[in-house]
DNA sequence: CTAAAGGTACGAATCAATTCGTACGAAACA
DNA sequence: TGTTTCGTACGAATTGATTCGTACCTTTAG
């Protein structure tokens, strides 16, 4: 039951595999030589077979489609951005906020962490989609 | 340099370790048994000693501080439940959505798991947080 | 006093993610 | 044509979390 690539709900992307379907979103299908110069470049140091072995995996997983027609293969989320995102979303709010939205939502906006700037954007923005739907 | 546990930055918990600070904050300072069971009832099936093993590592770590005084050893979380979610937050903002607050309401709001109820609460919350600050 | 019940400590097995070396084939090029 | 460069495949070591059995001590009931 577990040599089966395409199995059942949607596997959690590890972090490792979140750095690499980053790239992929933002960049459309890539080999491995781009995701990693990518991550060397703007994230941490990395081997080249340390990142093929990973999108080998997520390859096997189901999580990567691999197009095997050049030497060079290419690779490219199986999953959308937004569908992936929006299920971490929902395991992080449930794990770490049982569930609330509304608790999620005062953490973030008690947060030092998140700036000013942003805060007022988010206020801007919830004003304005608010009369819509009320 | 990895023999000290009050070393530095907090450590990020794992999910089972979060399962038992939430039992912890939200009972007060527990034994390993009342934890043990309150997994057991709320969550899912797991051995006393696998819970003990747990909150002595996580007590190893400096994130549970102990009181040995009696022989039944009472736990309680190091640090408060709303930084240690903040953090958890900020990390999951930063890994998942590149630190955009806004990016991630938005797909808070767009959710379908997000029930109504959730969207008009959080609506209606923001409606009187906004003209405090605005 | 003795046995059962209930504690803690701790070592070992397992499992998944990660990292990277090595092997080897294809291609580019001097 | 050779050799160097670039690619994939794959095995193995490492690391961290997790799980749980076993040993052993303390308390409590009878």
């Amino acid at each position: 039951m577990k040599e089966d690539a395409k199995n059942n709900a949607p596997a959690e992307p590890t972090r490792s595999e979140l750095e690499i379907l980053q790239v992929l979103w933002q960049n459309g299908p890539s080999t491995v030589r781009f995701v990693n110069d990518h991550l060397n470049g703007e994230k941490r140091a990395v081997q080249y077979t340390s990142t093929l072995k990973i999108m080998q995996i997520m390859t096997d997983k189901g999580m990567l489609a691999r197009d095997e027609s050049s030497m060079k293969h290419v690779y490219s989320p199986v999953l959308e951005e937004k569908s992936t995102k929006g299920l971490l979303l929902d395991r992080f709010l449930e794990t770490t906020f049982n569930g609330s939205a509304t608790t999620l939502l005062l953490q973030l906006l008690g947060n030092k962490k998140t700036s000013k700037n942003e805060l007022d954007e988010i206020k801007a923005l919830l004003n304005k989609i608010d009369p819509d739907k009320l």
